[in-house]
DNA sequence: TTCAGGATGTACT
DNA sequence: GTACATCCTGAAC
């Protein structure tokens, strides 16, 4: 398993959101490792996109984390009671982030389960199962990330992304989730999943 | 399996 | 005051 470099995210976001697609999101947390495959990214890309919040460069304390150097975690709070988890890309001082849609649970289990339900995998419902990682919200639940988090660097040993060496056998793009108030922006194909 | 509606707090107008 | 890069519940099909 190797640690993603600085390098990788240092890199057009759009092709950091599909590389990431495989990637490992791995959280040392209470001395246990958490880690899940990511299988749903989207890219935001400031300067250009109305969908990002910081669109036209705009710099307010929240959006301060996205202008950070490549590889540093951007996490906000959305409707009131939800985290998303985003890694920041390009050059420092260009606000671009990949949100980190979705994924599936690889190590720990047990610990990711206890944390998004509050109840052991062998306690859960179909439905529940279905539904363990597949949004936003649900992974940064699950791996407890939520603002006290924000700003991580995601090349040290708390958060990171890491490859083992998987190959995704087929990668889909389609149009990003709940930004329909973007305009021209809605449409682009930014969302990438497996 | 799909659907409407509500929860909830922050950022920004 | 309004919108928001969401999720859950309960009811209908």
């Amino acid at each position: 398993m190797k640690k993603l470099d600085r390098r990788f995210y240092d890199r057009d976001t759009v092709t950091v959101a599909r590389d990431l697609l495989g990637k490992l999101l791995v959280r040392e947390w209470n001395g246990q490792q958490l880690a899940a495959r990511i299988t749903e990214t989207e890219a935001y890309v400031g300067p250009v996109d109305k969908a990002c919040h910081a669109y036209l460069n705009k710099r307010t304390p929240r959006t301060e984390t996205l202008f950070a150097q490549p590889g540093t975690a951007y996490i906000y709070l959305i409707y009131g009671m939800y985290s998303c988890l985003n890694f920041v890309t390009e050059p420092e001082g260009i606000p671009c982030a990949v949100l980190i849609r979705g994924a599936e649970a690889v190590e720990n289990e047990a610990l990711l389960s206890q944390n998004r339900f509050g109840a052991p995998p062998e306690a859960l419902t179909a439905y529940q199962r279905k539904n363990f990682l597949n949004g936003p919200g649900k992974l940064c639940k699950a791996f407890s990330l939520t603002r006290a988090e924000n700003g991580l660097d995601l090349l040290g040993d708390v958060l990171f992304a890491a490859d083992d060496g998987f190959v995704p056998s087929k990668i889909h793009a389609g149009k990003r989730i709940g930004i329909d108030y973007a305009e021209e922006a809605a449409d682009f194909l930014w969302r990438f999943y497996l």
